[in-house]
DNA sequence: AAAATACGTCAGCATTGTTGACATATATGC
DNA sequence: GCATATATGTCAACAATGCTGACGTATTTT
């Protein structure tokens, strides 16, 4: 009597449906930046921009370390792009009046009219999926990718919950 | 009386639980290719090399075509990663016998090992999640990332069902 | 006063995407 | 059988976005 284990995952879960995880991570990902990436292409933009541009106004104020710490990146990496949005006049700095090493960020009205702009595309596309797929899923979508999610970034969605 | 209505998104969706969504998938995404890219790193490859590797080991002897479809890519794109992993024998290729217009892709004894190092430290990452979730966590989140995937790479899932 | 922190910058490099132009082999339509 | 379409590959240049390493300045902390 085969009892096919082809890879070592126990619990009922085969590799195929594993695999099919995988796969809509994939997709579903690309699905969901294709919309802005073509917006931000126009100001000759990258996704590197969106992130700032999303978090700084998820956060207004919020400084350049915290903004590293949530990207992950460099900061070299991170200058290159807020270079650009301050000189652009998407983004604003302003010096912390506690601590003047700080200098902390702002979406300028331009800026913030940018990140409606891109967030409402994906925004929509997410209300669109969450309607179609009713309230115990969006319930288990979610937990599905706390689960996913590394504790250290976990603590940034317990505060909110 | 104040109807907070902030963005346009009908169905109680409020705008935080929007954003919130779209963070789940940022960071969930990351952290799903955290591990596989540091392995990577190890053989200078990344995660073009991945996509490449993972697709081809699900449907060995596939086109190159049928996975330009797949990647969404340009052929020069693709044939950068594909040339250094056939040069290096992780791919083989295999001139299709009922048109020998297409070379039809397989993983090497050598490319299937490294496949089951990448694809094992995620199967057990979302394993992971899955065994924490639930059954119907897991349902949910299928139907939402569903619900985000266009319809053109929906049809990539309707038949695995 | 010394050390640590926050931020910025210059320089070079790798990966991975792009466009455009061509080339070859094979299949298909008429 | 010839013209055309398709599948694949290649050369060259360029852009976005990561990286490392080395410095420099302002400010805070010890």
């Amino acid at each position: 009597m085969p009892t096919t284990t082809p890879r070592a995952n126990p619990l009922f879960l085969s590799d195929a449906e594993l695999r099919k995880a995988m796969e809509l991570l994939f997709f579903a990902y690309r699905d969901f930046t294709a919309e802005p990436d073509s917006i931000l292409a126009r100001y000759d933009f990258g996704r590197a921009h969106h992130r700032v541009i999303y978090f700084v106004g998820a956060d207004a104020g919020m400084s350049v370390s915290d903004l590293l710490a949530i990207l992950k990146i460099t900061k070299q990496s991170l200058s290159r792009v807020l270079g650009q949005l301050l000189r652009e006049g998407f983004i604003e700095q302003q010096t912390d009046t506690q601590d003047r090493r700080r200098r902390l960020l702002f979406l300028t009205p331009k800026g913030q009219e940018l990140e409606t702009l891109l967030t409402d595309k994906q925004t929509s596309l997410i209300a669109k999926a969450y309607r179609d797929s009713g309230a115990e899923a969006v319930a288990g979508f979610a937990t599905v990718l706390r689960g996913i999610i590394s504790d250290v970034d976990q603590k940034r969605f317990v505060e909110s919950e």
